[in-house]
DNA sequence: CCCCTGTCCGTACGCTGTACGGTGCAGCGT
DNA sequence: ACGCTGCACCGTACAGCGTACGGACAGGGG
């Protein structure tokens, strides 16, 4: 059987889902077409079908190749907030690399068996700390929604444009029907977004998980 | 001049934001087509830029139509927490009517000056609960990612086969490689969505506010 | 009556994802 | 050395998208 050395001419798999990666990364995802990446690889659009039984076969295998490329290291020692912010903190670094991932994920789940290595630490974690899988679980997943949330709808990545249309909807604003809103336009535009503005709410989060936390590791204590 | 009593015949601008809207809410985002909009509405399909210069105008003011059904009454007691809590179970309640705002909100932040109108109540809260402006504006922010999250990545708008291909990913996922998660997989797939995963959250956020809060008042009644 | 203005829409263009079927080369049996 | 077979590649085609252009047609003012 002639198997495994086909690879020498030079397309396969791995090569197209990281082209493919690129792209989503440099230029969005509406700019990613069947036709663009065939072109960008020097090969026919028709045949990234030989590879992928569809545009979304395709995507999925980009987020396996972005998903592969984080790695925590399990072993970084301090107190359960400490460890879950380093986490998520990497979590975000890597989706400010690969901007395209929560918009993937926003329209279809993660399939990739791969992308649970995000998660794993964290729950780790808190079923370390004493919390019960479900709450674990329910725990985990508002971290899950904050990080995604903040690159989806925290601004990182908008026109100059869209932003003198925000500044300029809120300045025109009637002060008497939104009488708080109106008068922090500035105040507004530096929250949606930022390292800032994502360890704000992080912290905040992580406060509420220490509460709760604490609340475990005193009931075990008991027992 | 001929103003004002066009609509006679029909068409304008309100009905077609809100039979759009209904469209987006029904069959989803990716099925709201020019055409399909136009047949529904027995009109010729490039009638309807007479009224919207674009398709993405177009969606804006759908959005802007989803976002007039809101109101809210300011005037509920309670505690800075159950009034914060009220609303944005309120707001919560408004997207799962339109599911289809918080995947417009993902591309474009919104730019319908009334879409305002969900947070104003939220940051009047905050501001006259003592919350400085700045530190308002970012604690808001961070409700709003979660509700918004919730929405798009809490999958309450799962296909059956999704979620089985979900599950099925879990279970065979290696032991030894994700030994939290591939214990689990039920508490994973309950913790994906619902109003208890919701309320979890939410009051988890709530938590820190409310240390804040307190931190605030406790300033001011120093002064 | 005619013309003018404004609403409506048929047609067309360039784009998308993808089905189908052909082309050309690598490797093999003889 | 030769012909056959199988497979990687891709040219072409089709339905559907957003939208530009220009024609059809109705109603009111001269």
């Amino acid at each position: 059987m002639s198997k495994g050395n086909r690879t020498r001419t030079a397309l396969g798999r791995e090569e197209i889902a990281r082209a493919a990666l690129e792209m989503l990364d440099e230029e969005g995802v509406q700019a990613l077409t069947m036709r663009r990446l065939a072109d960008r690889l020097g090969a026919g659009t028709m045949t990234l079908y030989g590879y992928f039984r569809s545009k979304q076969e395709l995507l999925d295998a980009a987020v396996g190749a972005a998903v592969e490329d984080f790695h925590w290291s399990p072993d970084t020692g301090g107190s359960l907030r400490d460890r879950l912010r380093a986490h998520q903190k990497a979590v975000r670094e890597m989706l400010l690399v690969h901007p395209a991932l929560p918009q993937l994920r926003a329209h279809q789940p993660m399939v990739q068996p791969a992308a649970f290595r995000l998660s794993e630490p964290a729950m780790r974690m808190l079923l370390d700390a004493g919390f019960p899988p479900e709450e674990a679980a329910r725990t985990f997943r508002v971290l899950f929604v904050y990080v995604l949330g903040s690159m989806l709808f925290g601004p990182d990545e908008l026109t100059a444009e869209q932003r003198r249309g925000i500044k300029a909807a809120l300045l025109l604003l009637p002060d008497d029907e939104f009488p708080a809103i109106a008068r922090m336009p500035d105040e507004l535009a530096a929250s949606m977004g930022g390292e800032v503005q994502f360890d704000y709410g992080l912290d905040l989060i992580l406060d509420g998980i220490e509460a709760r936390a604490a609340r475990h590791s005193a009931a075990s204590s008991h027992q």
